[in-house]
DNA sequence: GGCGTCAGGCTCCTTACCTCA
DNA sequence: TTTGAGGTAAGGAGCCTGACG
């Protein structure tokens, strides 16, 4: 719930860094390293906090350090600036309110590319990390490629479908007009042996031979 | 002008967390 | 109460592009 994430406690014990492994997997083969004890009960106690979470090595790119240090700096008056920043503790899953959900939507909507000045004005009106905006487009671009893939994977399989009970159909109908010529064909082969003299007649061939006609 | 470097954007894949049945 | 599935925020790799020296 985003009430509940108003005083969440998530206590980063970082003290020496050696112990404390927030993220399980990828995060411990990271230099991490964590300078505070985040210990904050409400978000205006929440100014001493220093913490490096991304612990990016030296030399690696650090594109978002900037916003990290702007999340950092930044006045906590209200709840959703304290959800901006809430996995400064550790890799806390927050979630969007449904009113800033529900603007970004708007947003993406209305155009589904995100420029720096349209991405610091949302993130801005919307009390989020540029770098969650960007976030969140990125995740709803890949939500809204997924779903395209999905009905164009029902568009092909509906057309397979109708492909494959066309190629039955023509089958069939190729099978039938198959049999009947062979039908055909062997009637006129019994008329010209009957005209030699060299044949006796079939009945059940004249009979079949006489019913193709009508048919034709 | 060509080249190397860097920053920042993107996609794709994956992980971690949360919610709900 | 537990558990598995689905949704989603975020991390990371790799690629591309534009600016700059």
């Amino acid at each position: 719930m985003e009430e509940d994430g108003y005083c969440d406690t998530k206590l980063g014990l970082g003290l020496g860094g050696e112990s404390y492994v927030p993220w399980p997997q990828k995060q411990k083969e990271k230099p991490v390293v964590r300078l505070d004890l985040s210990f904050t009960l409400c978000p205006d106690q929440h100014d001493s906090m220093n913490i490096d979470y991304h612990g990016k090595a030296e030399g690696t790119r650090s594109k978002y350090s900037d916003e990290d240090e702007e999340c950092g700096n930044k006045k906590r008056s209200d709840r959703s600036i304290d959800n901006s920043c809430m996995y400064d503790t550790g890799r806390k899953k927050l979630r969007l309110t449904k009113d800033q959900s529900s603007y970004l939507e708007e947003c993406f909507q209305r155009h589904p590319a995100l420029n720096p000045a349209k991405k610091h004005a949302l993130a801005e009106q919307l009390n989020l990390k540029p770098r969650q905006v960007e976030v969140w487009f990125q995740n709803r671009r890949a939500r809204t490629k997924l779903k395209q893939t999905e009905a164009d994977f029902e568009v092909l399989k509906k057309c397979c479908e109708s492909l494959s009970n066309e190629n039955r159909r023509l089958k069939r109908e190729v099978q039938e007009l198959r049999s009947q010529k062979i039908g055909r064909s062997s009637s006129s082969l019994h008329s010209q042996l009957a005209k030699d003299g060299t044949a006796t007649k079939c009945p059940s061939c004249e009979e079949s031979t006489t019913t193709d006609q009508k048919n034709w």
